[in-house]
DNA sequence: CAGACGGGGTCAACACTGTGGACTGCCCCG
DNA sequence: CGGGGCAGTCCACAGTGTTGACCCCGTCTG
């Protein structure tokens, strides 16, 4: 509980709040100065730039971490439930404005980041079979593809289904790829 | 072949080439103009906004037509191998960029059209077993999201990998979702 | 044939964006 | 007490999407 604040968290906090809410486009510097109280030159003075200021305010990794322990036994469903469990919309908004600012060159350096972080990383020792690697890079493809149609795309079915239905249905195919290829 | 183009095909042209190739908020009204030598004010007054402009310029329906087709036997590894094989920069291309503004509700909708008519229209009825539509749209998910890494994020493995490699471990995936569930 | 009409095209302006430079005031260290 | 650095302010710049007033020219009407 911080009582006061520096006047560079002020900013940081209304930055991230404002970027969740608006994404990168949608929220301008000067809007984020207005809400910290301060003059729009000074966020630039503190963060150097406007895309700096929203790689420094938004992480992925906070919002999504260690989803992919446990057994790889149903990983797929427990990833999914995971996924849209409580929470949803933090994960939901910090993905959304993250995809959507991947124009520059450090946004999709982050995104690759956490992709590395969640699923390369933690999974590839673990799968077995051939191309663990390249699975595990493709489950997260998975999710990234679950992530786009509920909050980018927002397809109003799946963001409606019965959660449990989705993490089953939507968690087999995942798992097709956690559990060795059977192969022909 | 049109010999002479009228000048709202020639800002269409130009602005068609220009958002494939720089995205849409990487591309201005007046870089647009100047690239089909014409008057900024005038390609407002022809198509009404930018985003509108947008809409009329891209299409994703064109360029991802009847991937669903034939046997649902291996349909999984077909999709994929037609997502990236020939002509997959165009493709790549059309779909970063709607993604990357679908801040817009009229890019949203528009993306949503494009899977209802690709995946949700064509498969639903085909596909055997419970949940069929929401089985059609989880695949429209699992394809945006091998997009997602290969386009957006340009996941350096997946794009240098073997395309028949990744189609067929991919494919296995999707494959999950076309047959029916195994169920328990 | 004269005149109104309308659509394509041009120009200048507006409000807004991110950002940089010059400037002031303050606090800490020597 | 002097000075250096840092937080903060102000103004200006170039670029954005968009709008309104204006013009020109071909067509249709009286």
């Amino acid at each position: 509980m911080t009582v006061t604040l520096t006047t560079r968290e002020a900013i940081a906090r209304a930055a991230g709040q404002l970027f969740e809410q608006h994404g990168y486009t949608g929220t301008s510097v000067r809007a984020v100065a207005a809400e910290a109280g301060v003059d729009p030159a000074l966020v630039i003075r503190h963060f150097g730039s406007k895309e700096k200021l929203f790689l420094d305010t938004m992480d992925l990794q906070g919002h999504f971490g260690g989803a992919t322990l446990g057994p790889l036994d149903e990983l797929g469903e427990r990833l999914v439930a995971t996924l849209i469990g409580p929470g949803r919309d933090v994960r939901f908004s910090a993905y959304r404005a993250m995809v959507r600012a991947s124009d520059s060159e450090l946004v999709r350096a982050r995104l690759l980041d956490a992709l590395e972080e969640m699923f390369v990383g933690p999974l590839t020792p673990r799968l077995p079979g051939p191309d663990a690697e390249l699975r595990a890079r493709l489950i997260g493809a998975q999710v990234a593809g679950l992530l786009d149609q509920m909050s980018l795309v927002e397809d109003p079915v799946l963001v409606s289904v019965d959660p449990a239905l989705l993490a089953r249905t939507y968690g087999a195919a995942i798992q097709a790829l956690v559990d060795p290829p059977s192969h022909a």
